[in-house]
DNA sequence: TATAATATCGAACAACTTGTTCGGTAACGA
DNA sequence: TCGTTACCGAACAAGTTGTTCGATATTATA
């Protein structure tokens, strides 16, 4: 990808996420992303069919990153964070989420949590469902595991959402063992 | 109310929903409501500030009426819907879901569900307050109270999310199994 | 370094959307 | 019956979207 094109690529990326955390997406124009981002028009056009599509490929670079660095732990016991390789993959995310890599925390906590909560729960699911394979926790409860893995997918994703929205005050382990106790994983 | 503002309010609201099942809320045009409800422009706006109000409004009458008709039969134990008052409320409400009053499943599985599921979630939060206060279930576990309540309902709407998205296959009362089993809240 | 390719600029553009205004008409409640 | 008020419809300004174009600057590469 040429120079001109990643500087582009990234100074609207940035634009978008301040702008984010000021109001909500749908009052986002593309007239303030240009400004702010300081790029032509026909320049913003060039990388994106629509503003949905920036939204979506901001999304996808972003959480991409964010699973990617919890898979490879999970592989090679080693990554770029360098984390604790023993940490549990939960444990990992959340670790991961109080570091506030790549400002993650600044958008699932502002008005537009809905959307980002939504990406971040679908890749959630692949990650879940791997664990409890490993666990084989499934098997213990009469229950569909579609139903399950979704159930905890969703309690993952309300505990991330209620430590945002009371101010963050737990550590990432005290996160984990909330989670376990409501989600009923095997460890 | 005057008659003719129920009549274009309905009419208003039942092209809305007729959209709403057809496409995403964000590309809906405040032309297209007015073509379908036939009402005048200066009409729609006489009634809803902008088309978000119409979303606010129309979700508060929606959702009023559901939990209003469960928190009625909690205290009367009867009301319009002729329900079973021995059932507890969540069997109540799943009951309510499957009957699909007022369109609510039409809304709750189109592509604008997750609209829905939040204002959902936001009514549901008083009642499982209730409920945990009732039987004492939150002293049991060492967690905030707040964060129980949010996880239950969180895992209340994904469950109904899950029952949607797999066929509706499932019973009230198996639901209402799957429901207690995962949350794990005393009978 | 020279060259060809291409990303960006900027300005203008049509098409569409939003929300407002206003005089005339019809339906309503009392 | 009569005063009130909701509705119509048409027009309107302001703002937004997505496209087009030729000119300019940057880049990769040979």
């Amino acid at each position: 990808m040429d120079r001109r094109q990643r500087k582009t690529r990234q100074a609207i990326f940035s634009a978008f996420i301040e702008l984010l955390s000021k109001k909500e997406y749908s009052q986002i124009t593309v007239a303030e992303i240009l400004e702010k981002a300081d790029v032509g028009r026909a320049t913003f056009y060039a990388h994106f069919e629509t503003k949905d599509y920036l939204l979506k490929e901001f999304c996808e670079d972003l959480f991409c990153h964010l699973f990617d660095a919890v898979s490879d732990n999970e592989k090679e016991h080693a990554h770029i964070f360098n984390c604790n390789s023993k940490d549990n993959v939960f444990l990992h995310l959340f670790s991961h989420l109080q570091k506030n890599d790549n400002n993650l925390l600044r958008l699932l906590s502002c008005a537009n949590n809905q959307l980002f909560l939504q990406y971040f729960k679908s890749n959630l699911y692949n990650l879940v469902e791997r664990e409890l394979d490993k666990t084989g926790d499934n098997r213990e409860q009469d229950l569909p595991k579609s139903y399950r893995v979704n159930v905890i997918c969703a309690c993952f994703t309300e505990t991330v959402n209620w430590w945002i929205e009371n101010g963050k005050k737990q550590t990432p382990s005290q996160l984990t063992d909330y989670f376990y106790k409501v989600a009923k994983i095997k460890k």
